[in-house]
RNA sequence: AGGACCAUAGCCAAGCGGUAAGGCAACGGACUUUGACUCCGUCAUCGGUGGUUCGAAUCCACCUGGCCCUGCCA
């Protein structure tokens, strides 16, 4: 499903005939890495268009060049390309850049734009307060020879930064704060990474936002709610200027992840003070942290589309998210068994020479995957939460003494005794297993109190799994610094076991999901496999 | 406080005057070679108070709560 309200207007538009095509855009400033939040805006203007059969565009919003890097422009490609999108054109702001300043002389002309000659700290006085009305620049009157004369030196560069701006007349006394003359052009003297030294002034987003949108052709113009009250600018300049077409701004609410910060300026701040190893460690909310953390895009997707969204900012917790995941994987991925936290088994009927090898599906829900092979001998280990010796309760379905459970894809097993350390642990388990109840014979004499995943002791290979968890404390508190805001526990690596057939690494690192492991090496950037566990690790029997 | 936007279940979210979709989570139950998956079932009178109306989550007023706005950032 997809946004309900802005999908009505575009419906609507149509059948007014107002538009006969739908164009939407996602035009990031290229100076960050993308995140989910963006993942949500690009799936949104593609989806809304693709569903009227339109078109959208990727617009890289240049119009600063003291802000731009050039290293992030692949980075947002890859990250669409990866989401599976392909925009109609790329596109940039600085390409409209002689249009903006012939509609911006001919604002001039029309005495809707002055330049003006106050510093920062003077037009900050002169704009007055949110509560208090602002006054006019004593520039504000100039007249249009001055002002065209004064405009076009600032674009030759007869001025240094922050010496004259050029800006609109429109009301000093509004109660937005947007509309007591905005400026609209600013002297840059940098060297902008495509028109390089071409330009001394360049615009503003205020200005220039709605006059590409215009140029391009886009019909709605999505954006976040903070720019509600920049709508009536946006509408002022098309209203003003004369653009080929209309375009309309809509807003909506932000998506935020909880225990996460979904802001360029942290995730900055994050990298830069070497909290994480850099915008894709795993932990982060960045698409290509997500991506190596196992996400796939059709989860993001899911995801992204199952949210929706409204003019509301929302707060989504992380593991919500994992359901898309695990949904889109089931079918797709190789499941393997493994144990974090072991507990050997000792089988004492079992000769102690012998190793049998099983047929196992890889998936049991797609036996499309084919199966593999897997082991049984004398020692096994099982996962140390899948075994109390007093059964606790009739819910319990996994190993007690005197129960028999299935060892997925081998044989029951039946718990006689166990030894414990001097702290009470359990260290050994000495269990016996039924010949009979192979699986895959058929057996079904007698059910299983339940059935848990095992390795072999004898075949099984060391592992170490990644844990996530929140990278933000859970009672985080955004007052302090980003350092000790930090989980300390985010990133928690346990050694454990896996079963032989987890092909080629001998150290493998997988990564927790709800229901399973989520296997993705991410340093060998090899392809996923989902863990088989009996039960997660957030869930725990009572 | 001047202005803007918003308020539907634990979290998202449909609904636009005619008597509360859906997803996630949770909880029951069935099934089962993973307590998974699948399947079945349960889970809100719409921030509050008044008003308009035959009838309101939907309109109006007020209140409360949240969020945003004083860059020559986007």
């Amino acid at each position: 499903m997809i946004s309900n309200f802005i999908k009505t207007i575009m419906e609507e538009d149509l059948k007014s005939g107002k538009h006969d095509k739908i164009i939407t855009r996602f035009p990031p400033e290229p100076n960050a890495y993308l995140h989910i939040g963006h993942a949500r805006a690009i799936i949104t203007n593609f989806e809304l268009a693709k569903c009227f059969d339109g078109d959208t565009i990727l617009r890289f919003d240049d119009t600063n060049p003291a802000k731009e890097e050039k290293r992030f422009m692949d980075a947002i490609i890859n990250d669409i390309k990866w989401l599976g999108y392909t925009p109609k054109r790329v596109t940039f702001g600085s390409d409209y850049f002689d249009e903006d300043y012939n509609l911006a002389v001919k604002l001039i002309k029309e005495g809707k734009a002055y330049v003006d000659d106050l510093t920062k700290d003077e037009m900050k006085e002169y704009r007055g307060t949110l509560t208090e009305p602002g006054k006019p620049s004593p520039y504000r009157d100039r007249s249009v020879e001055e002002n065209l004369k004064l405009f076009e030196e600032m674009k030759e560069g007869k001025y240094a930064p922050g010496e004259k701006t050029l800006r609109l007349k429109i009301d000093m006394s509004s109660s937005n704060l947007n509309m007591r003359d905005p400026a609209i052009y600013r002297i840059i003297d940098k060297e902008h990474a495509h028109t390089g030294d071409k330009w001394k002034v360049y615009p503003l987003y205020d200005y220039a936002h709605p006059l590409q949108d215009a140029f391009e052709g886009i019909t709605h113009s999505l954006c976040s709610l903070e720019y509600v009250e920049h709508r009536p600018l946006y509408d002022w300049v098309i209203d003003n200027t004369n653009p080929p077409s209309i375009p309309r701004q809509i807003e909506f609410g932000r998506l935020n992840i909880e225990g996460t910060i979904l802001s360029k300026r942290y995730l900055k701040e994050l990298v830069d003070k070497g909290l994480v190893s850099d915008y894709d460690d795993p932990r982060m909310p960045t698409l290509v942290g997500l991506k190596r953390r196992g996400f796939t895009p059709e989860s993001i997707k899911e995801f992204v589309l199952s949210t929706g969204l409204s003019r509301i900012n929302s707060e989504i917790p992380f593991n919500s998210i994992d359901h898309f995941l695990m949904d889109d994987l089931k079918l797709k991925v190789n499941r393997r068994m493994a144990v974090l936290n072991p507990i050997k088994v000792i089988i004492t009927n079992y000769p102690e020479d012998k190793i049998e090898y099983f047929d196992f599906p890889n998936n049991l829900e797609n036996e499309e995957l084919g199966s593999r092979k897997i082991s049984f001998s004398n020692t096994l280990y099982i996962e140390r939460e899948d075994f109390v010796p007093e059964k606790p309760n009739n819910k319990f379905k996994r190993l007690s003494l005197g129960a028999e459970v299935r060892l997925m894809g081998a044989y029951f097993i039946k718990a006689e005794s166990c030894d414990y350390d001097e702290n009470g642990n359990v260290t050994t388990i000495y269990a016996t297993y039924d010949k009979e109840t192979l699986s895959g014979s058929g057996f079904n004499a007698r059910k299983p109190q339940g059935t848990i995943s095992y390795v072999d002791a004898k075949t099984c290979k060391k592992a170490k799994f990644n844990l996530f968890e929140s990278l933000l404390k859970e009672d985080d508190n955004a007052d302090l610094p980003l350092e000790e805001r930090i989980n300390p526990e985010s990133l928690k690596v346990v050694e454990g076991f896996v079963e032989s057939a987890f092909d080629s690494t001998p150290e493998v690192k997988c990564q927790i999901m709800r229901n399973g492991y989520y296997s993705n090496d991410y340093e060998s950037k090899e392809d996923s496999i989902v863990v088989n566990r009996t039960v997660s690790l957030k869930q725990s029997f009572k």
